[in-house]
RNA sequence: GGAGAGAUGGCAGAGCGGUCGAAUGCGGCGGUCUUGAAAACCGUUGAAGCGCAAGUUUCCGGGGGUUCGAAUCCCUCUCUCUCCGCCA
């Protein structure tokens, strides 16, 4: 969530920048603002009476150690007064702290000033592509034709199983999909990150910590007995491990990966754009977060940008990038990236990763602070992104790389799979 | 699933209902000493809100209660550990 200061110091400019998001409601933020002074008349005013309440207490104390009962009787009559006129006090200050907390969780994070205008993703600015179109030969089709013509990965089984979008990959495409996880857990390790396997369900802390609630609920699976929820993304669980710390700033950045299984209940979504491999419920990502200086973020921003970049030219795969417009960014984000890999048999970019700075808009809800120079504790920055995100990948890989014979997988992909091309 | 024990500051670990935001040790930071380092010694060292400041309020797993006063008593929830059962 937004840090208070930043809406007190300048309302305006808070409200502009809410509107390149598009957010619907600016006006909350006068409210948040004139909700957070009432807050402290109100704690002003409980402080005060509870010094008094405090003092007398102590007095009371000492008459009693002295025994002076009667004084002590008068001072606990005093108290008595004091504490009902508290009562209505400290009750308007619960419902106004929890007001206040209410509507600031409501405002997305403020994109940051390089972030275009825009509503929709036609407004997105490509900063640079990369890798080049294949030419497919005449018969070439989409990779729900190959995946099926190579049996590799079964949709029809899977929604029996589980239901639609739920995917069962098998043989040749099961070890394809292991081996690109394994891939890029090797890619992220070796550029410093540290590999963690993190639980796949989440609690309520870690969900609100990230920014998944109250925004995204209906996202994501629930386990209602429990009170858990399948994780979207791996970003969940893997920065919640510093959630309520202090972290001494020689420790960072602090980067992580991790792999891990991502469900998305899609609701909603419908139509050409979920055929195949496009949009499925369950699928398989590897993910890197950083922990960093709030002076740092957005160097390692292009530094992140650089690494997935690289990444994607090593499985030789066309791609863009992408910087997002205000109102396709997320809720928690600062400024996001996405890269797009070209599906050339269905003559379309699919997003594969999306790069975010999110400042301190989750350290604020989790609270992961460092000190600084000065030794006052501070916010840290948090960021993500995807490197990668499996099926997409996995469908262009298919498609742009089918022959009449197979489909052959580029060099660094069969040093992993252990076979070149699938037939 | 059954029985029991516990949750205190970065860690370990004390804490009679008032003088406890909390002993002590370790760690961290600053200093003395030293050519430098180690050792030793001295000092310092939790978070959040309000306030120019002095200061003040809140926080000893979460929530509720008893009391003039709760880290200390009661209830409840969550989590951890031990034992038994079950099990990949």
């Amino acid at each position: 969530m937004l840090q208070l200061q930043v809406l007190r110091q300048d309302p305006q400019k808070a409200k502009d920048k809410l509107g390149i998001k598009n957010f619907a409601e600016p006006q909350l933020v006068d409210q948040i603002i004139a909700l957070d002074e009432e807050r402290k008349k109100l704690q002003q005013d409980f402080d005060s009476n509870q010094a008094k309440v405090n003092s007398t207490s102590k007095e009371i104390g000492a008459l009693m150690a002295k025994g002076q009962k009667e004084e002590a009787e008068t001072k606990k009559q005093e108290v008595a007064t004091l504490k009902v006129a508290l009562q209505p006090i400290s009750e308007k200050l619960d419902v106004v702290e929890k007001q206040l907390h209410d509507e600031l969780v409501k405002l997305p994070n403020l994109p940051a000033d390089i972030v275009p205008p825009g509503k929709t993703p036609a407004e997105n600015i490509v900063v640079r592509e990369g890798g080049s179109k294949p030419q497919l030969f005449a018969g070439a089709v989409p990779h729900w034709d190959l995946i099926k013509k190579y049996d590799i990965v079964d949709f029809e089984t899977g929604a029996k199983i589980t239901g639609s979008g739920f995917a069962l990959f098998k043989g040749q495409g099961a070890k394809l999909q292991r081996a690109l996880i394994q891939y890029f857990l090797d890619y992220n390790t070796a550029a410093g990150y540290t590999e963690y396997h993190p639980p796949f369900m989440v609690n309520e802390a870690s969900a609100f910590g990230t920014g998944q609630l109250p925004d995204k609920e209906g996202q994501m699976y629930h386990m209602p007995e429990d009170k858990y929820y399948m994780i979207p993304t791996s970003e969940v669980p893997i920065t919640n491990i510093y959630r309520d710390e202090i972290v001494k700033a020689t420790d960072l950045p602090i980067k992580m990966t991790g792999y891990s299984p991502c469900f998305r209940r899609e609701a909603g979504s419908f139509g050409k754009d979920v055929r195949g491999l496009n949009r499925v419920h369950q699928f398989e990502k590897v993910e890197v977060v950083q922990i960093v200086h709030p002076d740092k973020s957005f160097d390692v921003l292009d530094e992140m940008v650089l690494h997935i970049e690289k990444l994607l030219q090593s499985l030789e795969l066309p791609y863009r990038i992408l910087r997002l417009c205000g109102g396709d960014m997320g809720f928690a984000s600062a400024i996001t990236y996405d890269f797009e890999v070209y599906s050339a048999a269905q003559e379309k970019w699919l997003e594969v990763s999306s790069v975010s700075n999110f400042e301190t808009y989750q350290s604020n809800r989790m609270k992961i602070r460092f000190k600084d120079d000065n030794g006052k504790t501070q916010l840290v920055h948090t960021l993500n992104g995807s490197s990668l995100a499996l099926p997409r990948i996995i469908a262009c890989l298919l498609e742009n790389n089918q022959t009449s014979a197979g489909i052959s997988l580029p060099a660094i992909v069969s040093k992993y799979t252990g076979f070149d091309k699938i037939s």
